[in-house]
DNA sequence: ACCTGAACACCGTTCAAGT
DNA sequence: ACCTGAACACCGTTCAAGT
């Protein structure tokens, strides 16, 4: 009969679409993530994204599994760091906002990236990097390994922190921190009490930068 | 009809099975998350150990979240902290053990206590514990809630990679340290390749001490 | 009051069939 | 070669019904 009732359902791709893709799926896939979080990314809800069916997505990726491994392989690799100057603090400092600044590119995918392994080929990169730092500062390759797994580990903990912590807690959220305020204080615990002010609000830029100068003193006393 | 036959109504406990409860269901799922991994942590399975069906355990725990909820509450609870000495460096070292000692506990419930919010009123005792150690050491309120967070970060940090790496690593598989070696070289990172047999394994004791020894470093710096 | 069966609206994934 | 529909073996959760 007519030749355009229904929208062009077949092999082809529809309405200049460009076809089906690993790159296309992982990118559908990270904007599904940040927008409704890691846990409701579905296979078919990434396919439907697409305008496609679930089960062709394993025309190009194995499972849901390999898919959030690509994803978390998307983050790492836009992680760019500078090259070592030699001064161990500055380079430590660069080193961990590069970190940080491309993990609050894809908020809602850094639990995936920080919870699998980070040893795969993909961290290689980076790990790489602050190797290249340790030793210009002096560090001997097994220490300068400890020192690496020390400071990722700090990077890891800050950063699903604030992840995880959502909006509230950036300081905006004044009615959330009072109603926590509260019940800080109702808890009776001494120091809860005394530090309740404090403890019910995060400036997340403010904290990292304690926790960096930590890490940074911590480094340079290692350092020997 | 209506006589004083009422006393202890019940499914009928199966073979002198004491009675479904909210206790009984959080350890069962405990002990199902630690055989099986959280992912594989299902209603339907909890219920199953217990000999009952699915819907049966609404009658106690909310939903599949809740549940997950009263596991990390549960993993807290465990945990015992000694009151502080007044020595920073002895405090913040029995802390950090104790922390991790009960994590390894429950090794494969623990990235639902490091992911889910360390917040929750669960979480009030150890950080009041941590910061009566702080106070000791000096450190006023503001800064304190600084210095817990930074060690809060580090712990967390470290304890997700040590029950996420799985027992490759230990040093116990010789096997896997040797294949993952060959991987690291063949990176042809030169930082990595000379570092290789040092990240080719992970001696997760080791690995804690040296970096507590970099916290108590780091927390003695920021005292002042 | 507590437990259950059936049912609903989802999942990931396999497979044979289409083009 | 790539895409699809139907189907399988699961999920969490609701609800009305049993005791």
């Amino acid at each position: 009969m007519d030749t355009e009732t229904d929208p062009p359902r077949r092999g082809r791709p529809r309405r200049g679409q460009e076809p089906l893709s690993r790159k296309r799926i992982v990118d559908a896939a990270m904007a599904l993530a940040e927008a409704e979080g890691v846990e409701r990314l579905t296979m078919r809800g990434v396919a439907k994204r697409l305008g496609v069916d679930a089960m062709s997505l394993y025309n190009h990726v194995a499972s849901r599994d390999a898919l959030l491994d690509a994803i978390t392989e998307a983050v790492l690799a836009g992680l760019r760091l500078p090259a070592p100057s030699g001064d161990l603090a500055a380079d430590v400092r660069a080193v961990a906002h590069a970190f940080r600044r491309s993990a609050l590119r894809h908020p809602r995918c850094v639990p995936l990236v920080l919870t699998r392994q980070l040893d795969a080929p993909a961290a290689l990169g980076p790990t790489e990097a602050v190797l290249a730092v340790l030793d210009r500062a002096g560090f001997p390759p097994e220490r300068a390994v400890h020192a690496l797994r020390t400071s990722l580990a700090f990077l890891v903990g800050s950063l699903l922190r604030e992840v995880s912590a959502g909006p509230a807690f950036s300081g905006a959220d004044v009615e959330g921190a009072g109603r926590r305020e509260t019940e800080l204080t109702a808890s009776g615990l001494p120091h809860v009490v005394a530090a309740a002010p404090h403890l019910a609000v995060c400036d997340h830029d403010a904290e990292f930068a304690f926790g960096v100068d930590a890490l940074v003193a911590a480094l340079e006393a290692a350092r020997r």
